[in-house]
DNA sequence: CGAACTGCATTTTTT
DNA sequence: ATGCAGTTCG
């Protein structure tokens, strides 16, 4: 950040103005009317959200609580709610700053009972929605084969992503999934949802439309109550978050969206990249402000993504800058295959952190999650810490989704997903033929297990045995639901996990042999109850729950970061180690079979966001064989390295893998590349040979062979397999080669 | 009811 | 290969 505006001097300004550049200034001083900020990565989004709010107060135009901001993620949410912190000196009470499904929560508690539910309503997640779309086709004698309940269940989230009910489904389209039933399905798990009084994720904005849909005076207090709406990541946002928006800014209008259609990775999960496309057209007179000038990479890793992402058609087009120095080029390196990648990539990390590089600053980027596991493996023998970021979370652990259903049977009795996850955990033999009795009967009389339960009891329909543990079970529930009035909630949970044996499981567990980590699940009960304390109520703590609990960065220790490109979006690193540009796996092969030439965009967005994530320093590495799913694949360099401009990338390979040099025709998928002619690169001379040369051998080996080997040395033929030797090298241990990289000795 | 067996899929991720 | 889930057998 070299110039600065001065501040004129006869206004002297707030610092949060100043300190802005022109365009970015243009972006938080356009407060009233539709505005659509373009903000290439980089180029300062989240500070021009914030300013904007900031400003927004300090100009007197609303209240805290008059302003809603919209973000896709609850990290996203709680960043701006620090940063503002920050910038006003204090917390800002009252503000609605959220994600799109708090924020739908937030608003359809206060007017349930008017789409069909109670306020209490549970807010279920995937993994339960599957179970529920797998009991409605059951009940539908849908044959799961033909109709995996999970695919189903995705259909259904689609279609809430798109903002459709069921109705509207079967009008636009008939639905060929489940036997032509999908439609059906559809509608009866909704009417189930309702039945539990439960809503899914997709629900909390879908029932908000309905909602202000069917209750326009209800509408006009929201839109009146609004009076600015901030969205981020507006590149993300899927139809029904858009309809969402669009009524809730129609009064006003005072509608700020940011983001970048450069940066839109997520249309598998429903994203729509055409509301950014679109938003001139559906707000009138928009005032459209470009941020072009990014103040995090270095010149050549700016053209080098720039480049790249130009290769993309329909894009809204910006022309990113820097002042910043020109710095490294980006370093295109070739490997053997992924453990040698995975040996490139840890000495080259060894030697930056021997220099003084904190290793926070770095990441390993990668396409898919199960490249990481080479790149652990590594670290661990660097004794190099990580973190892998991605993982499972908190309330994704086995004992805490056991935990929480109990607290949600408590909160909501109706809530048949978690009643029916722990009503035989621990074991008190209630078993599935007790469990479809009660099912038939919830279902006939249309009412939920727990009411079903209630009712079965009074009659011998279930044998004596689970009777009576079923009545222990159900008293025990009343007995916790009443001692919540006057008993501290966190105390209850407590007492709860403990009279319903489901401590003493993991106890017995843990003394006994198998489940080494039943120790750790007992300390994450402990975490758990704990956790309750930080909330009023228990109502208040499953809504965190459902919600807002996410993997929350904890610990200050110095580790490199390792996670799948997806999850890099919004983050920024010193250096950056973006492994794997192989045709296949990056490009994937599946996004290029199922969306043809959008697939390959969307990849190429994916490629764009990895390299702008780099501030100096950008690593991008291939292999020449990796094993997938145990099997050994050759592949070529990604069609995407044959895109970064010559002059700002430097070409490396490995020792020993220039093996012969002769000049070959273009891979095939140079044909998609229509611009490659105006990029010439001499630096693919050397990779393109490289990955050449170990398909075509005409040697032929023996077992017990002695042979030489560029990279390992002399080593003996232990197996053969095709143009896969196995040998065992003198200076190293046993290993799989390519036959054309091996000589006689 | 629980244990063993078989078959199958295996991009990306938030809420 | 591997892990998980669903099914089947004891």
């Amino acid at each position: 950040m070299i110039d600065m505006p001065e501040p004129e001097a006869s206004h002297p300004e707030a610092p949060y103005l100043t300190t802005l550049n022109e365009s970015q200034r243009s972006a938080v001083e356009q407060l009233d009317g539709p505005v659509l900020v373009l903000a290439g990565a980089g180029t300062g989004k989240t500070r021009v959200l914030t300013s904007r709010l900031v400003h927004l107060l300090r100009q007197g135009k609303a209240q805290p609580w008059e302003i809603l901001c919209v973000t896709f993620t609850n990290k996203a949410a709680r960043e701006m709610r620090e940063r503002v912190a920050d910038m006003l000196g204090h917390e800002t009470e009252g503000w609605w700053v959220g994600t799109f499904h708090a924020q739908g929560a937030r608003i359809l508690r206060n007017h349930a009972e008017l789409v069909g539910l109670r306020p209490t309503f549970s807010i279920i997640d995937t993994d339960d929605q599957i179970r529920l779309v797998k009991q409605v086709l059951a009940l539908n004698t849908i044959d799961e084969k033909n109709c995996p309940p999970r695919m189903m269940s995705n259909l259904i989230q689609r279609w809430k992503d798109r903002g459709l009910t069921p109705d509207q489904v079967s009008d636009t389209e008939g639905s060929e999934q489940a036997d032509g039933k999908a439609c059906e399905i559809y509608a009866q798990y909704q009417e189930r949802l309702q039945t539990l009084n439960a809503a899914d994720f997709g629900d909390l904005l879908m029932l908000n439309l309905s909602l202000f849909k069917n209750e326009p005076e209800i509408l006009a207090r929201y839109q009146s109550k609004f009076r600015y709406i901030l969205v981020d990541e507006y590149q993300d946002t899927n139809v029904s978050q858009y309809l969402w928006l669009r009524l809730l800014a129609q009064g006003h209008k005072n509608i700020c969206c940011v983001g970048d259609d450069d940066q839109a990775i997520y249309s598998w999960r429903g994203a729509e990249v055409g509301n950014i496309l679109r938003f001139e057209s559906d707000f009138p007179g928009a005032h459209i402000v470009r941020l072009e000038r990014n103040y995090r990479s270095t010149s050549h890793i700016l053209a080098a993504a720039s480049n790249l992402i130009s290769h993309n058609e329909g894009r809204l087009g910006k022309t990113l800058w820097t002042e910043a120095n020109d710095g490294e080029k980006v370093r295109v390196h070739g490997l053997w295959d992924g453990e040698e990648e995975a040996r490139y990539v840890g000495s080259e990390i060894e030697n930056l952190h021997g220099n003084g590089h904190d290793l926070n600053a770095m990441a390993v980027l990668v396409r898919v999650g199960f490249q990481t596991r080479e790149f652990e493996d590594r670290l661990i023998t660097l004794a190099l810490p990580y973190r892998v970021l991605g993982g499972m979370r908190f309330y994704e652990r086995h004992e805490i989704r056991d935990a929480v259903a109990y607290l949600r049977v408590i909160a909501q009795p109706d809530d048949d997903l978690a009643l029916e996850r722990i009503i035989n955990v621990p074991k008190r033999s209630i078993g599935q033929a007790t469990v479809q009795t009660l099912h038939q009967f919830a279902r006939a009389d249309n009412i939920s297990l727990y009411q079903a339960i209630l009712r079965l009891l009074e009659t011998d329909e279930i044998r004596a045995a689970a009777r009576k543990k079923l009545r222990g079970l159900m008293d025990d529930f009343a007995r916790w639901r009443k001692l919540l009035d006057g008993t501290p909630h966190p105390e209850v949970a407590a007492i709860m996990l403990d009279e319903s044996g489901y401590t003493t499981m993991w106890q017995d567990r843990a003394r006994s042999d198998k489940s080494p980590d039943a120790q750790g699940r007992l300390d994450n009960l402990k975490e758990l109850v704990a956790a309750l304390e930080d909330f009023e109520n228990l109502t208040g703590f499953l809504e965190h729950v459902a919600l807002v609990m996410d993997n929350e960065e904890k610990g200050s220790d110095d580790k490199i970061t390792l996670m799948t490109l997806h999850g890099a979006k919004g983050l920024e690193f010193d250096v950056v180690f973006l492994a794997g540009w192989e045709e296949g796996l990056f490009p994937h092969q599946r996004a290029l079979d199922e969306n043809g030439q959008a697939g390959l965009e969307e990849e190429r967005r994916l490629a764009y966001v990895g390299l702008t994530r780099a501030r100096t320093r950008s690593i991008i590495t291939f292999a020449a064989n990796r094993r997938i799913y145990n099997q050994w694949k050759s592949a070529i360099p990604s069609r995407f390295i044959d895109e970064l401009p010559g002059e700002h990338i430097t070409t490396e390979s490995a020792t020993g893998l220039y093996g012969s040099h002769r000049t070959k025709p273009r891979p095939a998928h140079d044909r998609h590349n229509i611009y490659r002619d105006k990029l010439p690169n001499s630096a693919f001379v050397e990779t393109r040979t490289f990955h050449e040369s170990p398909t075509e051998s005409s040697q032929t080996f023996t077992v017990g062979e002695r042979v030489f080997h560029q990279k390992f040395g002399y080593g003996k033929i232990l197996l053969i397999d095709n143009n896969k030797l196995e040998v065992a090298f003198e200076k190293s241990n046993t290993k799989k080669v390519m036959d054309s990289f091996i000589e006689k000795a």
